[in-house]
DNA sequence: TTTATTAGACCGAACGGTCTGTTTATAAGG
DNA sequence: CCTTATAAACAGACCGTTCGGTCTAATAAA
């Protein structure tokens, strides 16, 4: 039973990483169940076997983005001390990223319905990484670092701010990505920051 | 012949307003032609007949998007003295607007191809309205209100700002996004100011 | 034999787009 | 003033294609 589930297993890993390029380059809708068939290779029987429909696929694979995601952030986080470092090594792997998922997220949404089984699904799926993101924005704020506005618009805003500036420049090559990061987190962080007041 | 054509311009702008709204809120592939025709009470023949294909029809409106955008920033540039003022009017404006087109047109032009004859069309369309902002921004700089950045980056930087907020906060009622908005202006230009140097 | 896996023919629905026919306001001719 | 010709404006049946999803049969490990 063995050899056979963990070939089953990576047929399905392997579908989950395809369809996230996939997702990611041409939208939810516009990725056919086909689309994906043909860039792993498998069959569309296949692909039913081991996810039960299309929205079940898109958040398995959101649910595995979510997760390396975390567990990248959790490694910034540790890697470096102040707030401000965080952020760069944030913005600097955010940049290496060159197909970020949530650019679809509100597409699939859109699609599904918010109020769908899916839909607050995937919303949920988005808020612990949001509210993952307005810890890290609060220790910012413990330490000083950060100025002492209201949480959850500054972690708003500044979540707002790279996800915009991914979305927009995926046409760009890395390093020119990175340079860009770096540039907008220094901007970002000038006006963030409390040692420029008023 | 002037009431029939009258008749005709009313419709077909009739059904680009109408369209603009159904793209703006379920996507570009997501919006069917039937939807539309339905939302406009027009037949699928009458909207053929006003626009050849489902790209014109996008491109059209677009199109009238963009002039209206450049008109009320016009408007907006020429009340208001200071880059900084304009800025947060700025923000006012588009915080103002319930459904930003500009969320679709990445949609569209991975639907259609950045090579193809409609994909190059609406990023000349795009192009011109960040040319226009780029303007802008030169004038903060040449001012002294505005950091001497690289005027690119910097421009694309602060778009992407202003695009990314107003991704993320269509969910909000008005009277919450006015409120986020110009707080976020502020906080973009504390970084941006030349008054808060390093 | 049993059971996990894989393949692909097949289905109804919906898609963008075409085609043919009908209505209607205007211009011309008597 | 009335009729008739014309073209703009509109309606909707229809077409080929593709969609997400199902189902049955085959395969191969246990």
């Amino acid at each position: 039973m063995s050899k056979r589930r963990y070939e089953g297993e990576q047929t399905k890993k392997h579908i989950v990483d395809k369809a996230k390029i996939l997702f990611s380059q041409k939208g939810y809708v516009s990725t056919s169940i086909q689309d994906i068939c043909a860039a792993t290779g498998c069959s569309k029987g296949n692909l039913y076997y081991h996810f039960k429909s299309k929205e079940d696929l898109f958040l398995c694979l959101a649910e595995q983005n979510f997760t390396e995601w975390s567990e990248q952030w959790e490694k910034i986080s540790s890697e470096y001390e102040s707030i401000t470092e965080k952020l760069y090594a944030y913005g600097d792997f955010i940049a290496d990223i060159e197909r970020p998922l949530h650019s679809i997220e509100r597409e699939f949404i859109s699609t599904v319905g918010l109020d769908s089984e899916a839909g607050q699904k995937l919303f949920a799926i988005i808020n612990i990484s949001f509210e993952k993101f307005k810890k890290f924005m609060s220790e910012g704020i413990a330490a000083g670092e950060l100025k002492n506005e209201n949480l959850f618009e500054l972690t708003f805003i500044v979540s707002s701010f790279y996800s915009g500036l991914s979305r927009y420049s995926n046409l760009m090559d890395k390093d020119a990505r990175k340079a860009l990061f770096h540039k907008a987190t220094t901007l970002l962080l000038q006006g963030i920051g409390t040692r420029n007041e008023k």
